[in-house]
DNA sequence: ACGATCTGTAATTGATATGATTACAGTATC
DNA sequence: GATACTGTAATCATATCAATTACAGATCGT
């Protein structure tokens, strides 16, 4: 899995705690431990999806710009690490004269795909919110 | 995904294709286009496993000891990939003075065990057995 | 017994990916 | 116009990945 999905997930959970729902890089980064340009990255796509308003300039930062519980883990899978599963090596060769080696490639990747459509379901099913509500709940206990 | 499961799978499918179940390490490898040294390192761990024999010295290989139809690709997740999901990097730190910070890190893992889970479930459907007749099935078309 | 053939494994090398850092242009606020 | 942000490119250090080389151990055929 791409390290940029952990931290987009835990910036936007950051932002719903967050009374305000703002945070500038550098608070994120502190809170994620990283560096302020890695999370600017990938706030800079969460714009893009409409995940989150940005401001730059003094006093800017980032909001988020949708409430918590209808925001997926799905939506940040597909929108920064879709496809991640499928190794990039592969295995075999169309030009090949054996049906398991000039075709496996084909059919391997279908593998991944559906995968990917299942580990999407998997994701679909919890929210920025719950996120949110599990790290409170590991608090109290 | 580690790579290595698609060298096993590919190996289990092609030792599945030949008429006595045999090939040497470097018939697979040329058939994956890879390395003889590399499919000896996965079919070593497949041995452990109890899903080839191997023989050494001539005339010697690998041998599917198992019908197709039994083998599912979760087998081969479990033996050689299992826990690939999570992201070697992790987020946020247990000792810092915040909930969101400090608990991201275990909510974030069991995120992905639960992954692991609905990915384990996904090539549970699976069988080598299939991957054989999925390959036969692409060169008639 | 001996040479040929194969697995098992460690060590080395080169290529690629990953994450941190530096630098700086653009923009908004006071 | 000084300050405090985002946006992005470039560089560097390190880790990971895959290929290769090397060689010990095992088995077969003769």
């Amino acid at each position: 899995m791409n390290s940029e999905f952990v931290i987009a997930v835990h910036s936007l959970v950051l932002l719903a705690y967050r009374p305000d729902g703002m945070a500038t890089s550098e608070e994120i980064a502190a809170n994620v431990c990283t560096n302020p340009v890695r999370v600017r990255k990938v706030m800079s796509c969460l714009r893009k999806c409409g995940f989150v308003d940005t401001r730059e300039g003094a006093g800017g930062g980032y909001k988020l710009c949708r409430r918590p519980e209808e925001v997926t883990l799905a939506d940040i899978y597909r929108a920064l690490a879709a496809g991640s599963l499928a190794p990039s090596w592969c295995s075999g060769n169309p030009e090949m004269n054996c049906v398991v080696g000039s075709n496996m490639g084909e059919v391997m990747n279908a593998v991944f795909c559906g995968a990917d459509r299942q580990l999407e379901m998997y994701f679909e099913q919890i929210t920025i919110g719950q996120m949110l509500s599990r790290v409170k709940a590991k608090q109290e206990a």
